[in-house]
RNA sequence: GCCGGCUUAGCUCAGCUGGUAGAGCAGCGGUUUUGUAAACCGAAGGUCGGGGGUUCGAGUCCCUCAGCCGGCACCA
């Protein structure tokens, strides 16, 4: 006899080997007809499974919240559409097929390429097994069997898969009809539980188990959910997101190009670079105001300077490399460390100036892969947001802990919430001891800890000299992205001899933190504009205002509101071109402008302005005066409205 | 870099099985002086991504190169 206990506390005793849905048949008809899996101390199993031992008990029904519930409906999603490509396509190989997030997807090995022409027919065949309703069933084979199986119906990687099974692992298959996979489970009790509401989306190259040089197969992929709403809800956030993508938003509110001449380069326009000035000028305050010097370092340096830093040797293929007419061979640098070590290492260092938090807005350029290229999210010029902190090692965890308050506070001011932490342990392939790993990776985790956050392990993921913070960001539409980092380093300040003199009077090594916020300017500009969908605040606004006539007798007082507005310390456009208000109206709100001041004769003369802000159809008849000011104060970056009186930097405008 | 798709006017897109390129918006010229999300009229605008081929004839078919898009791989 087994013992289960319910979740309301009940303890029952079945006979061991009784199923899931014999037990869900114990309980009533209707739960036994819902039930898809069971779990039992939070493993879930089909719901044919015969129990072999008791513990906490759940029975999950197809309707459940649990995200266990719809993973397996994808799972098993997986499994009818590798049923239905192999009916239609014989000859097709299958290999794997996971639930991943919104979706599955499944490679396949076939000579000829899919098409998405074939999706339709596709969609159908898996509707059609849907409906056929065969039973899921759970099957355990001696792994010679599985083997020889497989090998003998050509199903070569699925043969490879088992090989490599550990020797003591259960070989498990599950059958659908006719068609059997090698699969671990758990999965539905029957096709019909899939349901219907999927959708092919995209077709991919991906390679035999994540690695190029192996053969490239097909991925298809699919989203699916457990109800058609919910599919069309997903649809629907698609398309949002679609909207809001950079690449279209910088052209239409003409931010910034990019032209095949310049792979991976941005051409900056006036106002996506006026966008690139704000961001500038807000973070080199913060950087200021948390003691961080601010260098340039330059753009090209000779060949055996990388040599020396090591870039030479491990990173010339990234890098983009110059000849001159004498004969030099020359790297533009494709990182900032190096530089700023040379600035370290000029004269003698006290233990007494340190840290040294020494900053660069570090222009960069690394020859990427061209097919890794993406917007401005990913490309080959580039300008980080970046620093090193030169530390003794006592100072590791306080120096991370206050990069990381600062990160969070920067995050938050430009519209990101910091949604976790990661922290990259090491690497297979390393450098240093499992001692000063222990070490560092404990210091990295106390750090987080101090500033109040528990980091999310990121196993193997470090640098190979050492592990890393990495901070993922949610954006307005609950999007996640890796922004900022902070990585520790031994080995640069080794390999290009920084020293300090210690309390001792002894030469010592310091220790160098790698940082960034925003990680790149044009990647976070690029994640900007999609946060924002390109409304951006006042504040970031390449143009705060626009003063729109509406006859061409108010040119002039425009002309003077205009004056007025920029003398507080506005961006402002005029539009005082002979069009209708309603169209200008129009136009300046398609184009996000965040506030809309219409001048007419009326407004002429009373000196007056009607404000209108984007998102609303209200207006707000101000005075001049009072609208110079209450505009200025409303696009006080968020720093300066915090440390300052907000009304202060308005009265010095004001009065200058 | 790899797999697949795409590339037509400044932008968004149409152009069936090969028969000599079309719309809307923008831009330009004019009319209109307008009160909060698109006034009206007109003229213009294209070596159909580059190169090569098949054909009497190619935007359309084939080859090739480039770029872009979606993934994969890469991401010190």
């Amino acid at each position: 006899m087994i013992e289960l206990v319910f979740p309301d506390g009940a303890a029952r005793s079945y006979p061991e080997g009784v199923t899931g849905r014999e037990i869900a048949e114990g309980i009533s008809k209707s739960l036994a007809k819902k039930a898809v899996l069971v779990e039992v101390d939070g493993k879930q199993l089909d719901l044919e499974r015969p129990l072999q031992k008791g513990g906490r008990f759940r029975i999950l029904t197809r309707d459940d919240a649990d995200p266990i519930v719809l993973d397996t409906i994808r799972h098993d999603a997986a499994h009818v559409l590798a049923e239905a490509v192999q009916e239609l396509f014989p000859g097709t190989q299958v290999t794997i097929g996971p639930s991943i997030e919104d979706g599955f997807y499944y490679d396949f090995a076939r000579d000829e390429p899919f098409s998405t022409d074939d999706f339709p027919k596709i969609e159908a065949k898996m509707r059609e097994i849907v409906d056929r309703d065969v039973p899921i069933r759970r099957h355990e084979w001696p792994r010679d069997k599985a083997i020889a199986h497989f090998e003998s119906i050509g199903e070569h990687y699925k043969a490879e898969i088992i090989r490599d099974l550990p020797e003591d692992e259960v070989i498990s298959l599950y059958s659908q009809g006719e068609w059997i996979d090698l699969c671990r489970g758990p999965h539905l009790p029957s096709t019909r539980h899939v349901g219907k509401a999927f959708k092919l989306t995209k077709l991919a190259g991906a390679y035999w188990r994540g690695d190029h040089r192996n053969a490239q197969l097909q991925r298809i992929y699919a989203t699916a959910w457990r109800t058609e709403q919910e599919l069309a809800d997903h649809l629907r956030r698609l398309e949002e997101a679609e909207k809001r993508d950079h690449r279209k938003l910088g052209r239409q509110m003409n931010l910034f190009h990019m032209q095949e001449e310049g792979r991976g380069m941005v051409f900056w326009h006036p106002h996506g670079w006026q966008l690139w000035l704000t961001l500038e000028a807000y973070m080199r305050r913060r950087l200021s105001e948390a003691g961080y010097v601010e260098v340039k370092t330059p753009q090209v340096l000779d060949r055996t300077f990388w040599e020396k830093s090591g870039h030479w040797e491990k990173y010339r293929p990234n890098m983009f490399i110059a000849e001159t007419v004498e004969g030099e061979t020359l790297a533009l640098k494709p990182m900032n460390c190096p530089g700023h070590v040379q600035i370290f290492d000029q004269g003698q260092r006290s233990y007494r100036e340190l840290p040294i938090r020494m900053a660069e807005f570090g222009s960069c350029h690394r020859y990427e892969p061209s097919g890794s290229l993406h917007g401005l999210m990913r490309v080959r010029g580039f300008t980080q947001d970046d620093a090193h902190i030169f530390c003794r090692e006592d100072q590791i965890v306080d120096e991370t802990t206050r990069f990381i308050e600062l990160a969070r506070s920067i995050h938050a001011d430009l519209g990101m919430e910091t949604a976790y932490i990661t922290l990259a342990t090491r690497p297979e392939i390393r450098a240093g001891s499992d001692e000063f790993w222990d070490k560092a990776e404990a210091q990295m985790a106390e750090a987080a800890r101090a500033a109040g956050v528990e980091p999310v392990i990121a196993e193997g993921d470090g640098a190979f000299y050492a592990p890393k913070l990495d901070f993922v960001v949610k954006d307005a539409i609950g999007r996640e992205w890796t922004c900022g980092t902070i990585q520790l380093d031994y080995v640069l300040p080794e390999r290009l001899d920084a020293e300090y003199v210690g309390e001792d009077g002894q030469k010592h090594r310091p220790v160098m933190l790698h940082r960034a916020i925003l990680g790149s300017f044009e990647r976070f500009i690029g994640i900007m504009i999609e946060n924002y969908g390109g409304a951006f605040p006042l504040w970031l606004s390449p143009v705060q205002v626009v003063v729109a006539t509406i006859t061409s007798d108010a040119d002039p007082y425009a002309e003077e509101v205009a004056a007025r507005l920029r003398e507080a310390g506005l961006r402002v456009e005029t539009d005082l071109r002979n069009e209708k208000i309603n169209f200008k109206v129009r136009e300046h709100s398609v184009g996000k402008t965040p506030v809309i001041a219409v001048v007419g004769r009326r407004e002429a003369e009373t000196r007056q302005v009607a404000l209108r802000r984007l998102g609303s159809d209200r207006q707000e008849i101000l005075g001049l005066d009072d609208a110079a000011v209450q505009l200025a104060r409303e696009a006080l970056p968020p720093d300066v409205a915090r440390t300052t009186d907000p009304v202060e930097p308005v009265r010095q405008a004001l009065s200058a």
